[in-house]
RNA sequence: GGCGGCUUAGCCAAGUGGUAAGGCAGGAGUCUGCAAAACUCCCAUUCCCCGGUUCGAGUCCGGGAGCCGCCUCCA
């Protein structure tokens, strides 16, 4: 089956027919460094990691710009109250987030501009919308001219006059044109401090959207395949993106728009009044696994609502200990028997993961197929029915899904290793003089210790609890 | 109020009009000194509710309920 996306723009899945062939250029708004990103945040950059890994074990090149937001009213409010500037109130928040990203094994995009450093572009893009007659400026704001663009509403489907009709119109909105026309770049005021750019503009500040125009088509073209983000900015943000973009190139700026549904906590709406508000760090404080959150934020299909649940976190992680768990046995595996059957168990397995996420990145089904994969191959294993050629293609196989999955939990070392070697070696010749009262206690010590033993034929193997 | 999305077992969650995937939890076995891991079997006559279309509906249509999102500076 061919690669299908839900697209926006078309409001159904289509097939996915990239610009230049074998490459994609894609788009993924990124975070507002105002304060660290909560786990809803992470599950927009979860679904676009596994968008982005499985893009590339299809075999495309990908090139992904995320962009981070270090100037709008939030971080502007915040520099204020603390007394630093904007740059330095927003770093410990552009550093959080690159860990948080690589705790959670999110693949880095090959850019991450900063709207701060592209103010220049920006003016550039208004500029042009002056020249195409799709901009005005009023008292040093720069508006865009909705009326202007025909197109307007596409991607949203909205009825502008019913917006109109509907719209709350605020005190201050006389000084715009049109109530829906919307901010290009605000001029300064004194709440704005020490926080402007002297531009042939004026002096002042980008408004909301331009950024995401400005440097997507800086390093992806005026023209590409992909723009992805969370549900909440399809109107008015990314609407707006295409109106200034398309505006200003006078070409069409993404053919495919994708957009990931909210997360919810416990079943609700995650607020800060609820008190089920949490950024990634909290939840970590609470000692639970990145690799648990990883896999609970992937494994709802990006479209539908994720119901994120402390529960669902040890689900989670006991079926990434099963992941693991088969992955470390197989390897250990020596191979035995007569083998022939695993064959079509291995080939079953990478088709259906395949076409799970071939159709709009359907993770559970792919991940059924993994589970079944686990189960088929550990049948075969405990009726030793494995040759040590079909163990080699099936951790082949894993190692390909887990390309896009990220399942993989390296064990790290411990310090007391020798330790543990020690007691385990203790038990042993406990047991093998039937003493299974001092082999349960050191057992029992080892459990404390969180080591994991499991009595095989192979000999006595341990592990550090996950 | 307008527009859009969602509602499937105790929990999470797939599902192309043809008879309910997968994970977690739970029950019974096999293996084991006992465990652990693994394997086997069981675990939704039923898919929010009410109508309709159809030989057949979780899937299509109409109505209703609940939850979630968006509705343009600013709040």
């Amino acid at each position: 089956m061919a690669l299908q996306f839900f697209n926006t723009l078309a409001n159904k899945k289509e097939d996915f027919v990239p610009i230049k062939e074998g490459e994609i250029r894609l788009y993924t708004c990124g975070p507002t460094v105002y304060n660290f990103a909560h786990i809803g945040n992470f599950r927009a950059y979860m679904f676009e990691d596994l968008l982005r890994r499985f893009l590339k074990y299809k075999g495309l090149k990908v090139t992904q710009v995320m962009n981070l937001t270090d100037i709008d009213d939030k971080t502007i409010k915040g520099c204020k109250a603390q007394g630093v500037s904007l740059a330095e109130y927003t770093q410990p928040y552009k550093d959080g987030f690159f860990e948080d990203l690589d705790t959670l094994k999110i693949e880095r995009a090959e850019f991450y501009p900063e709207a701060t450093t592209h103010i220049p572009e920006m003016v550039e893009i208004i500029k042009k919308l002056m020249t195409n007659g799709l901009a005005y400026e009023i008292k040093g704001n720069y508006y865009f001219k909705i009326d202007a663009f025909p197109d307007y509403g596409k991607l949203a489907r909205i009825d502008l006059a019913g917006l109109k009709a509907g719209a709350r119109v605020a005190s201050d909105e006389y000084e715009k044109e049109s109530v829906s026309d919307f901010a290009l770049w605000k001029a300064w005021t004194p709440e704005d401090g020490d926080v402007f750019w002297e531009t042939d503009l004026g002096k002042g500040r980008p408004g909301w959207h331009l950024e995401c125009s400005a440097m997507s088509m800086k390093y992806l073209g005026n023209h590409f395949d992909m723009h992805t983000g969370g549900v909440d900015n399809k109107f008015p943000h990314h609407e707006n993106e295409i109106a200034q973009s398309e505006g200003a190139s006078g070409e069409k700026f993404v053919n495919y728009w994708l957009h990931c549904a909210h997360l919810i906590v416990e079943g609700k709406k995650m607020s800060k009044s609820l008190g089920n508000f949490y950024s990634l760090r909290e939840i970590l404080e609470k000692d639970y696994s990145p690799a648990a959150i990883r896999y609970l934020l992937l494994s709802t299909q990006y479209r539908m609502p994720l119901n994120f649940t402390f529960d669902g976190l040890d689900a989670a992680a006991k079926a990434l200990r099963r992941y693991n768990d088969f992955w470390r046995n197989l390897a250990e595996f020596s191979g035995a028997g007569k083998g022939g059957a695993a064959g079509e168990f291995i080939d079953k397995a990478a088709a259906e993961f395949e076409k799970g996420l071939d159709d709009d990145l359907n993770i559970s089904y792919a991940l059924a197929a993994v589970f079944d994969f686990i189960r088929d191959i550990n049948r075969l294993r405990s009726e030793n029915n494995l040759t040590a050629d079909e163990r080699d293609r099936a951790l082949q196989v894993l190692e390909k899904i887990d390309t896009v999955l990220g399942f993989q939990v390296q064990e790290s070392s411990l310090d007391n290793e020798s330790e543990i070697e020690d007691l385990v070696q203790r038990r042993t010749e406990a047991k093998k003089s039937r003493d299974f009262a001092t082999a349960d206690s050191i057992r029992d010590q080892l459990t404390a210790m969180d080591i994991v033993l499991e009595d095989t034929p192979q000999g006595v193997k341990w592990r550090k609890k996950v």
